[in-house]
DNA sequence: CATGAAATTGGAAGCGCTTCCAATTGTTCC
DNA sequence: GGAACAATTGGAAGCGCTTCCAATTTCATG
């Protein structure tokens, strides 16, 4: 169980470890056969890079910063931020940086000061904002003015013209679980929307209008209610739209914990699901397979998302020095529809 | 924003760098003054330690593999295994260490065989083992006798024997989710069960049954069922319990998953929750938040499990050759009682 | 074949830190 | 005061790797 270090590979493909270097970093000048000589003797002795030893020597000593969003002063217990960690700390383990995680309590006063401070105090390469953080732009322009990079999570649009951000197509994704339950012959639909102030997830209703538009269903067609991303904001929400009158065929939610939520109001109106009402979420967090029937929804890839925001950060330290004329980059990473029970069935 | 060394630390202080390092390691031979004005010179320059330097000076570059159980080739979308592993790569990063993580398809028959070739493969100090893995004594056997320490999740008593283990309480926890209901007038219990095979969780209901005893409710009186740990498992079950002969006043469930299942069948069944019927849940995963009412549950620290599993790892990578007389020791992590709504009112 | 240029390879320093062995300082005893 | 011992401190090597500059080899041209 001893472990192979580049000397091993170099003793062993007879050249020197400067070699084996450019090999495995893809540099210039090593010659084909030399080449193959070197992968050889890695395969041969299993090598793995040691990639402390990799960003020690590089001098590129990384650390950033993710900052949760909590409605306590206590880690929050949800997939979101775990997921996205998660993303975050493999991305840093396997470039050799360093992640530090900060809570901070949304509703308090000082949020954007006490961030600010940290990352000074962290003396970190940059931050890895989440909603609402994310959509903060004081805070924003605030943290670049202390020459602290940012990315941005599931951003709004304002902030996608000051810092870097990575997100869904918020919009295209509305406009895909619409097509999917236009398909089924839905015409008369739900929607419950998130809060207000979560940027990035009003696309989502964008997105679906477009979608109900290209098949000539008006907005003022669709019955609409706003809840903030709780069960009990999507089965308060749900059992208004799926009272006695009730008109519409198909229910879509702008997150899983709603959607979930508006599956019980269905469950207690005995409503048969999806016959009668089918029900949708966003973002496939395991919850939407928890449940009863389980949840077509659209896959947000949050560890994806994490891991990328590490690597854009370590993109930004390593490169040259940004250019102002150059708007910042919004990075789109794919989301897929992903159908289940929920809404399994054509309409009759 | 530049990155304080310990060579800035030590030149502040007027000491040299070894002197640092004692200081910040607290080795012995330092006098109490040289060790405030090292550890003031840290505070004022913010300095941090460099884990990647830390661990590559001291010669214990720690590699150590992560197994998760997934029912297909992918990861799982669990916050389970999500939550165990953000605190094992927090330990890790903090300890300079490596993990690699490892999905294996649970219902493989090779799967034990894949385990024993991609630890050797990994070149790895330790492996960490989930359940159901963390309960295959073949497994524990042929990896020890691959000269592979190994840390298993959840075990049972027979694991146990074999290896170094990290769990809850499982017969206080049972005992203890038994005693609130009791305390509330509780008399009449069902009981939603787990896997057979899922060894550790067995001591829930245990414990449950000792704390009934003790009370003077013999085992007798339980209607028991047994689900496999999924939100269908959980609905199907209850509606056996919850049947128009309902004689139960509380439903204890081996997990979240299972008691948000619970919850619908108790919703679908008219029952007012606590007040007809209490239901409760282990594990305290975002599930237990999610339902309405919120579950009263087991709070199960996945992530200070995951951290301790890495710690444990690097402590048997660094210590002494172990005692071969010596027991494995089964660390217990400590769980607690987390009251909701779902029983949040004493019996009328 | 000789020369110059380009391509290829290698020696060695050093990233931030730990640790071994040497040097220095302090304490105790006669 | 001197010798012996203990406590404290520091110099320097080196962890696994990258990278800068030097050395060597190869290629092209006259």
């Amino acid at each position: 169980m001893s472990k192979s270090t580049i000397d091993d590979v170099a003793a062993l493909a007879g050249v020197a470890r400067t070699t084996v270097s450019r090999v495995l970093n893809n540099q210039p000048n090593v010659r084909a056969e030399v080449r193959d000589k070197v992968l050889r003797a890695v395969e041969q002795l299993g090598f793995r890079v040691n990639p402390q030893a990799r960003q020690l020597a590089g001098k590129k000593a990384l650390r950033f910063v993710l900052v949760h969003a909590s409605d306590f002063d206590s880690e929050p217990n949800s997939y979101f931020s775990s997921a996205l960690e998660l993303g975050a700390t493999r991305a840093a383990a396997r470039l050799g940086a360093q992640l530090i995680t900060h809570v901070v309590n949304q509703n308090d006063p000082h949020a954007a000061r006490q961030i600010l401070a940290q990352a000074a105090d962290d003396q970190c390469n940059g931050v890895i904002l989440t909603p609402p953080f994310a959509d903060d732009p004081a805070l924003l322009r605030a943290l670049a003015a202390q020459d602290c990079r940012v990315v941005g999570i599931a951003a709004g649009p304002e902030s996608q013209a000051l810092v870097e951000t990575i997100g869904i197509d918020e919009e295209r994704a509305g406009h895909d679980m619409a097509a999917h339950l236009l398909a089924q012959g839905h015409r008369a639909f739900g929607f419950i929307k998130g809060p207000a102030q979560h940027r990035s997830a009003e696309g989502r209703y964008d997105g679906f209008l477009a979608a109900l538009a290209e098949a000539g269903i008006p907005a003022s067609a669709v019955q609409a209610e706003r809840g903030n991303f709780t069960f009990r904001s999507g089965l308060d929400c749900a059992q208004r739209l799926l009272g006695p009158d009730r008109t519409i065929t198909a229910l879509v939610c702008a997150n899983d914990d709603m959607a979930a939520g508006a599956l019980l109001a269905a469950h207690k109106a005995a409503l048969r699901i999806p016959q009668d009402i089918a029900i949708t979420g966003f973002d496939d967090t395991p919850v939407s397979e928890i449940v009863w029937p389980p949840l077509t929804t659209i896959h947000q890839p949050l560890r994806k998302m994490g891991e990328r925001a590490v690597e854009r950060l370590a993109q930004l330290a390593g490169g040259s020095p940004p250019d102002p004329a150059a708007p910042p980059l919004h990075e789109i990473v794919p989301h897929h529809l992903v159908p289940r029970d929920s809404s399994g069935m054509a309409l009759q």
